[in-house]
DNA sequence: GATGAATGAGTGTTCATTCAT
DNA sequence: TATGAATGAACACTCATTCAT
């Protein structure tokens, strides 16, 4: 039933993370939705209530996503298993950087964070501020255990994350989200995280 | 003499780096400029060939900057003044990530390597490829002469330059690049090049 | 049960004789009897047919009002009383000219007169042809009666007729039929009506 | 060179004083003036603007002629000229009323003045204020000359005025413009002029 | 060097209307 | 009775571009 309302939404964020929002045409749209222009305005109030819609679906996963990794925090072996990198690599890695939905609207919010204030803010939100926020509560939760060496936890999730986000920007936000390099942003990513363990490891 | 076209240039680019380039309309321009939109014919084929001149003095730009750098490598000092960052600082940051012509160039290849694979295949040469592969051999060099503990140079080259991206993407590559966002790079980024390196230190 | 038709044309004579047949949009109508727009088409075949509706009933009226005026003018009393200007101010002023709905239609049928020849046609009848018929059949009446010295009744009419038109296209087929707009029209109709029978009384 | 400008300019009039601003589309305009619909954007910032044009140039036109009519009060023989109707006849009548331009610009007005607030002041400034006001500086004139008798020469002006105003609406201001009916608002109006003259000096 | 004038294709959006439910 | 969903045609307007001057 809401089939073509769907249908608009999916098409447009394939366009918009391609060519940007302004670059991307109603006929466009239409076009790959294969129906007439004047149908889309049945839907939607107009092309920026589409966008709206994206983001807002974007941030309500992200959210999700988010509370579910910060719940874990709270369980005895969350901490260990988030060091361990099964749970990040689920949540944040394929549920989020690699998702279909996720990626596009990170790309698409990429672009826009130039044009639109709103949009700067989402992305340096959900980009930056909340995963460096919580890997830096993981690493304190880990101190506080005993299980690292206390440290400054801000710095070294700066450490950890940075590598994390330069391999997202170079192999999951560039071209098309191909298998190949999905392959690559996981063997980078997990070779970074298993000397990044190790090495702190060797400290202790 | 040359001031009109000279202006168009500097104008688009500004625009470009703003909202992308189909999002940019010669009308724009041409305002900004106070010409007649048929007089940017007279100076550019088409509206591309704006994008196309912008694109190669960014790229003579950076080859320069970068054949620089690389030019310190045989010199005996310069692996040790690279270390110590002043040189890195003055050319990699401030005459590049950080001037007014190179980082409007960056945002918008930025924007537009979704669109254009030309485009990104120059961002990621200038953007990952370049600097990895330049540090890379600095810290070879450092560990040729023994100054470093010997190590895999690729690897280390990705810890160090990681951060400086992160920090970059998120002060330099978000909204107006203004002097507090420059001063809010330079002191994260400055912070870790020393806290790198004293960690370099200790373990020799 | 017929309230939504009724909403309908109520709404649709509202936004008509602000704006015209043309531009005012089903959309329009429908978001103040908040409806949706398919459901006008079961109520009518098409927007001119909410037209036509209200062109009848306005005729219907009109026809009703003027045919009370003119049974009067069998009764004996009856042009003495027209001429004392109770009657032509009931039911001429205020039941026709000041009347909710009589005075939207006359708007409605000002502005589309230039567009439509049969609206054309009802004005003219409605605001020229038959008010001055009549008033010249009351002199002719008054004339008979040798109350009035005999003379040009159509001339007598048109003296009689014009100021009272130009009052009311000034005050009330202008903006908003308010209650300042009425009493600016009764002052100064009523005065000249009156100035006008003493002067044919001074005649006598 | 201009042509086309004007082309458009009186295009337009043709069709808005028939169907009013709204229901005259952009297409409208351009199929009569034989141009492509994007060349009016060169010659007028939006539909708007032409409208707007036609107004000023309208109220130019108007204003010269009052102020030619009010500067032949201060002659000594003005008075009896605009008396024994030439001068009206030629500039209000001919000029104005029946003008082909102004006579457009009237009905225009007379339609829009429900939609526009600007539009409505115009209107009754130009068909009811200035020439009321106007009229009534004649009487007084032709009062102290001792031409006419002591009198209000505003109710005066409102006997004059009003059929003239009433055979304009019922002549000039319905369908089109043609000879015949430009003949029976003069046969009316001269006329009424001749008799109102008549009943004057009769009094005297 | 620059512009006045034009244009064909395309922009987002609104229109009256239809029809199955 | 009313609506959800769709549509073809039209809407005002913008686009990059051309070309004679």
């Amino acid at each position: 039933m809401q089939d073509t309302k769907e249908n608009i939404l999916m098409v447009s964020l394939e366009l918009f993370s391609q060519r940007g929002f302004q670059a991307v045409s109603i006929r466009d749209i239409c076009k790959k939705v294969n129906i007439k222009e004047s149908s889309v305005y049945y839907h939607f109030q107009d092309k920026r209530a589409i966008l709206e819609e994206l983001l807002q679906r974007f941030q309500n996963t992200a959210t999700t996503m988010m509370s579910r990794l910060e719940s874990m925090l709270n369980d005895k072996s969350g901490p260990h298993k988030i060091g361990s990198h099964d749970i990040i690599g689920n949540y944040f890695f394929e549920q989020y950087l690699m998702d279909d939905f996720c990626n596009k609207v990170i790309r698409l919010l990429l672009i826009e964070q130039f044009n639109n204030e709103e949009v700067h803010i989402i992305y340096d939100h959900w980009i930056f501020a909340k995963p460096l926020a919580f890997q830096s509560k993981v690493f304190s939760a880990l101190m506080e255990m005993k299980i690292m060496k206390h440290a400054d936890s801000d710095y070294l999730a700066e450490k950890y994350y940075a590598p994390i986000f330069l391999f997202a920007q170079r192999w999951l936000f560039c071209g098309p989200l191909t298998d190949e390099r999905k392959q690559s942003f996981r063997a980078n990513v997990y070779q970074h995280m298993q000397k990044f363990f190790e090495e702190i490891a060797e400290e202790n």
